[in-house]
DNA sequence: CCCAATGACTTAACACCGTTCAGTCATCGG
DNA sequence: CCGATGACTGAACGGTGTTAAGTCATTGGG
């Protein structure tokens, strides 16, 4: 039944990256974290289960290893999305929409990454600001701040933080509440408007 | 090893209700709906695990009846935090506030209704739309357009909808991404300048 | 050149899970 | 008093993640 050749000596790893690929697919195809068991996995890469826990302490951390890798790729994705926007504040809300986008589109990704519970194994704080996503953001607030749209007396990262929960709110209920009437431009309004309260913020203080 | 004594003839929902009081007690402790086993709920009660279809469905129907009991009583709450306040703009930013309280001081249950996999048992937009707290929280922005300090010229559900999107991303965050530095007054900033923006729409449009 | 060591894996099993089916047993209406 | 029925139990099924022990080919060293 196992249709796959041992590996030579040392080349164990080989299994390793087509177990990433497995889970990968899996995970894709059948949109949901619990469908995708070790023996699923397993069988779908012609091996044992136990052949996992070779290359993998369990199940939890293969399934995060292939959903942080989607999450190396959304910087890539909201980097070219706000590339040509020249407008600082613009930029903060394509930010958004990118985020938002991306989430939605790797929905079960992102509901491991973000939504899962705290005990599990989840993105530390550390790995999360040294993140180039989040560091990108930061530095995009930044800017908008050095060009007197945003106030410069709070700090960026806060700043940050608050756009991502903004983001982040939108996408995880276009993720978990289906079927509620959300409008087709609900994170564009909302986004919008979030960086309209901030500007109004620098207002006053200027 | 079963303490409990069978219920007489017309008395079976007796169990019923010590079977919810149980689940929310274990989910209470636990803060994990995967831990609440049905075999741990039926010993628990002190029966065995069958007889909890006869009274549910399935164990999803039994979880999910325990938090939608939570979700009645959030509605109480922002109600109180809500009443003194006249201002209908501070009443928005008290009543989301209020929420994330809830869901904050309550995170498994906000889980299981807003945070599951939409394939799984979820609010239906029905249910949530007649929900006492959604309903009085649209009845909250339509008080606050008619006293001019809101666009009156758009859909009070549409903004109704929006505040709830930014209150749930910062309480998913909370709830879901433990240990990072969140400010004390997070939820405050974040929802006080959303209802700014939301100001500033008014402004553009009088 | 052969053999012991080792890396790469398998087989079997454990303890749990949600759920179903067939049975038991006390109570109640006639 | 007895058959029906409501309330529940015991045993089992197919699934889960995970572990312990065993197999087997390859490989470096004597």
């Amino acid at each position: 039944m196992n249709t796959r050749a041992r590996a030579r000596r040392g080349e164990g790893a080989h299994l390793r990256e087509e177990l990433l690929d497995a889970t990968e697919r899996l995970l894709a195809a059948t949109g949901d974290e619990e469908m995708v068991s070790v023996r699923a996995i397993a069988e779908a890469v012609g091996v044992s289960p136990p052949a996992i826990y070779l290359h993998f302490p369990d199940k939890d951390a293969l399934i995060f290893e292939v959903c942080a890798a989607r999450f190396a790729e959304l910087d890539r994705f909201i980097e070219d999305a706000a590339a040509g926007v020249r407008d600082p504040i613009e930029a903060l809300v394509v930010r958004g929409r990118a985020y938002v986008r991306f989430g939605v589109e790797n929905p079960e990704q992102y509901r491991v990454l973000f939504m899962r519970r705290g005990s599990a194994r989840a993105l530390t704080p550390a790995e999360l600001r040294e993140t180039a996503a989040f560091g990108n953001l930061v530095k995009a607030v930044e800017r908008a701040q050095q060009a007197g749209r945003l106030t410069s007396s709070e700090d960026g990262v806060r700043i940050a933080m608050e756009l991502w929960a903004v983001a982040h709110g939108v996408t995880s209920l276009l993720i978990g509440v289906h079927g509620f009437p959300w409008p087709a431009d609900f994170a564009d309004r909302v986004l919008r408007t979030y960086v309209d309260g901030l500007s109004s913020r620098a207002d006053t203080s200027s």
